[in-house]
DNA sequence: TCCATATTTCCATGATTATGGAAATATGGA
DNA sequence: TCCATATTTCCATAATCATGGAAATATGGA
């Protein structure tokens, strides 16, 4: 994974609204919500939501389905766990932590 | 963990150069490194680099610790562990997933 | 076809953030 | 004490981002 690709992801999940829908979808699961569900959910104007989703679905985060005059927007959990993984790379140089001298991840 | 910490974490990441300074720091272990030899690695300006390092420290990603003239940032992986807690939270409403249904965290 | 509902795009406005020069502060060594 | 080096703060400027009203687009049902 690319720097530029994770600050994308990154900055899509560091703002408030963002991360809120980010975290209702991940507890939906694989079936996702519908936008106007989730705008029921957080009480944000539909201009505002879109934006919002479209940040995510461009990071990667979350996908679209649509079905019939709905669209249906879930997690993406492989993106949020490549992410993780390029944070913690190469950890300490790689170097292992001892379970008593637990300073790393 | 609350919504608006993990956004003050997240954004602090959401960020090329700190986002590069941070895993510069996962990778140095717990010394650390000096400010001096962050900007060497980097190439940006002290005045850049320290507003950035505050950032860090400020959503409490890293610590400062100072040594004569010299203050080492090291990163807090506790910190990350958290975030990375928080984001997966509740994972598909708390249901298992499967093996081989793996859509899931 | 016409209508109601769902969602997005366009656009203007206000707010937040990144950058680095210059000056200030802190520390240790001579 | 005086100096050199390390780091931060102050400040102005430019750039990016969030918000929501209004209009546009898409879909299915009558």
């Amino acid at each position: 994974m690319e720097n530029k690709d994770a600050v994308v992801r990154l900055a899509a999940l560091a703002q408030e609204t963002r991360l809120t829908v980010y975290r209702l979808l991940v507890t939906a699961g694989p079936e996702g919500l519908a936008v106007g569900r989730i705008g029921d959910a957080l009480g944000v104007a539909p201009a505002t939501l879109s934006f919002h989703l479209k940040e995510l679905a461009h990071a990667g985060l979350v996908s679209a389905r649509q079905d019939g005059r709905f669209i249906y927007y879930s997690a993406n959990y492989t993106a949020m766990n490549t992410l993780l993984a390029f944070l913690t790379d190469n950890c300490c140089g790689g170097v292992p932590c001892g379970v008593d001298t637990r300073h790393c991840c």
